[in-house]
Order: C-alpha cells, then structure tokens, then sequence
DNA sequence: GTTAACTTACTACCTTGTTAGTAAGTCTGT
DNA sequence: ACAGACTTACTAACAAGGTAGTAAGTTAAC
C-alpha cells in the first residue's frame, strides 16, 4: 500500500508508460474497464500483463492513471494552457463537440467509463464525482459572468441546473451518436442543445409545460 | 441461437422467470453486466446459476429479457396503456424524472447498460440502439404536434436535434446524479432542461454564442 | 410415466496478482 | 576507469479465485 515511486531514473521509461496509457485508453474504451484485460493492453504495446504490472501496481492504478493522463494530455493541448471562462468557455465546448466527432475513441471511453463509474466500488468513483464537480461549477462561473455581462439576474439555482444540464447533453449526446453514428449529428446537435439551455439562463420565459407540471 | 420458446406450462414458472428477471436487473444495474455474475443472482432468488440458465440458455439471453420485460412493466403501468403525445408527453417524462429520483436501482441499471452497450459486441447494443431509435421519433412527434399546434413553423432539423438533446440530458443528469445525489436535483434539473429546450423550439431566438461558433 | 424444474458436479477458460529469475542500466568509492 | 553494489525493466511460471456453460441425475407435478 504504500504509494512511494521512486525515482523514475531512465528516460525511455517515461515514453514506455506513456505507451501504456495509451494502450490502456484504448482497450479501456472499446470493452469496459471490467472487460479489458490486462494482458490485451500488454499485448499491444509488446509486453506481458506482468510488465505493466511492474509499472503500475494493480489495475486500479491503471485506470487512475490513465484518466489523470488524459487530462494532462487535453490542458497541454489547449492554447493558453487554461480553461477558457464566460461566453468563450460557451464556445469551447460547441468546438469540443465538433472535435469529438472525429475521435470516437476517446469519446467511447470517457462514455462507457463515466457509467461505469457509479457501479458499486468503481476504482474510478471518486475520480468521476470529482471532475463533474469541477466542470458544473467552471460552468456556472461562466454563467456569471455572462450574466454579469449582460445586465440580466443571476439566478444561482438556474445556473446550477443549468450547468448540470450542458454536462449531461454533451454526455448524453455522445452515447446516442456512439450507438447510431447515421443518426445524431453530434456537433450540431450539442450546440443547439447548448444555445438553447444558454438562452433559458440569459433570458428566462415562461415555461411551455404550464404550471404543476412537477407532479 | 434457436429461439424456440418451450411450453411454459405451469404458472409458478413465470413467477419464478420474473423473479429472475428482478432479481437480474437489481444486479446488473448494482454491478453492470459484465461484472454482474449469474451466480449471485442465483442466490438471490435461492438457487444456482445453473437454474437460471435453465430457464434462460445464456447470460446474453436473460439481459435481453430483463430490458424487454421491464419496459413492458413501465408500459402496463402506465394508465391510458400507451404513450401520451404532444405536450402530454413531455409532461410525462418530466413526471418520470421526478419518480426516478425515488427509483434508484433501476436509474443505474439504464444508466450503466446503455453506456456499457456502446462497447464492442455487447449483447444489448441492438437493443439500445432501436430504444433511442424510437425514443427519438416519439419525442419528434410530440414536438411536431406542439408546434402545429401553437402554429409555429415545424423545423424538422431543429426537431430531430431537441429531441435527442431531451433524451440526452436526462440521462446525463442522471449519471452525475447517480454520483453525487446531494449535488444534482434529478426532478428539477431535468424539468429546467426540457423546458430550456423546448422553448427553444417553440420559440427560437438569436444565438447567444454569435455566429461562427461552429468553427 | 413423462416432462419441467431444478441440483450437483464438473469442465474449460480467463483474470489479476505474486514470485523468482535475468539482463541491463546506474551509482559510488577508490 | 572501473569494479562491485544496487536498481530497473522486464519474463516465465504459477497461484487463487472467478465465470459461463454442460451433463447427468433427482424430485415433484400433471
């Protein structure tokens, strides 16, 4: 248990987890964490199960790494190194979208494992609670601010909804179009799904339900 | 692959069968498919795995049967016997989104299958994919008829994009739902949604990300 | 007395993790 | 500069615990 790494000492080391994570990212994405085998990620990258072992202690670590790889990977792909906030943070995720369409891959795996995570005792629970926290309130900040912009209320509960609902469109939306590529277009669809929660937030109307419709 | 159905001919055997199939879909939903081993279920209807593939030939077969009964159970249930339409139906899953809140364990069950579904090979791909199939269109046609209703010109893209966006966001939320209950309020935020999106149908405005986000 | 609903017993396989060993690299003292 | 001490990056082999599915037998209902 204890979780001391020593000095990672040869440079090639590195590149070799890297090539792992990768593998892992992979499998991971198109079977499942529960049905990717360790040995069909050693496989890939020319090594037996107990050499990836070696490097990462037990699966569960595995997993844990790789998410936290992924995320790395995605900040140092951004241009300014930093989320962007108010309208542009808006206007990251509509592009996000368009991206993700060309990389069903990465899409499948945050998909399947993100469910995967609320099964009893998941490595990846707490990895998945937490990073919804952080993005819901990057996204109410951005509300904010763009409420702040415009002169108009800011409505803390809506926003709140509000910020839940984008995550859960972008997720949701990557499901639909995993399944049936032919029939959901992903980045149009979630920048109609995005502008329409947007405009509920900036200029709120009267609901199209009627009232009681709470049940 | 035979599907021959026997002749079930004593009565305590469909009680027995359902009890199976509940017993399944607390499992499944608790552990996912792959990790959700007959054996327990077995015991939790009190016999052995070797009962259940009595009654059931695989373990593909008895998750095909679980999804199949239980949206069989969700359509006895309802009073008029079928799917409310137009307004109605929007109504109605409102209406679900506040029950699911109390329904746990089978919010999971969904929440995880259909995103394990989009793995390779997995048994209720086909399933899932005709679900949102049909899911989708009935929400097209409830949008369809509000908007003749209320004499709105019927945006067919627009249409097929809401409603794909109102099944999405009630899934999504209720994954981070399902990972943090004290932070998402699963009846509201789904209500917000609905409502936020179909405004946005009913009565489409300016985009509040200007043009050119799609870029 | 036939058939359905099981159980028991077993097979064949797969999975993670451990252990012991090896070849190569790195560090340190002289 | 280099020898010896130690570390890293593995592999091969195996342990331990599942897992779905099968075959053959038992009981009880009709």
């Amino acid at each position: 248990m204890t979780t001391k790494r020593v000095p990672r000492s040869r440079p090639e080391t590195a590149e070799r987890r890297r090539d792992i994570l990768e593998a892992a990212l992979e499998i991971f994405g198109a079977k499942g964490y529960n049905k990717g085998p360790l040995a069909e990620i050693a496989e890939q990258v020319g090594m037996t199960h107990a050499g990836i072992l070696h490097h990462f202690g037990s699966k569960d670590e595995l997993l844990l790494e790789v998410l936290r790889y992924r995320d790395e990977s995605d900040v140092a792909q951004l241009e300014q190194r930093h989320i962007p906030t108010g309208i542009d943070l808006f206007r990251h995720l509509v592009r996000t979208a368009f991206a993700n369409a060309d990389r069903a891959g990465i899409v499948q795996a945050y998909a399947v494992l993100s469910a995967e995570s609320v099964t009893d005792s998941h490595p990846a629970k707490d990895y998945f609670g937490g990073r919804y926290q952080t993005l819901r309130s990057e996204v109410a900040e951005a509300f904010t601010i763009v409420c702040l912009e415009r002169g108009v209320h800011v409505d803390e509960d809506r926003i709140k909804q509000a910020s839940a609902s984008i995550l859960a469109v972008m997720d949701g939306l990557q499901v639909q179009w995993l399944l049936d590529r032919s029939l959901v277009d992903l980045g149009p669809a979630t920048m109609f799904a995005i502008e329409a929660i947007m405009s509920a937030v900036i200029d709120p109307r009267e609901s199209p339900l009627g009232e009681g419709a709470a049940g």
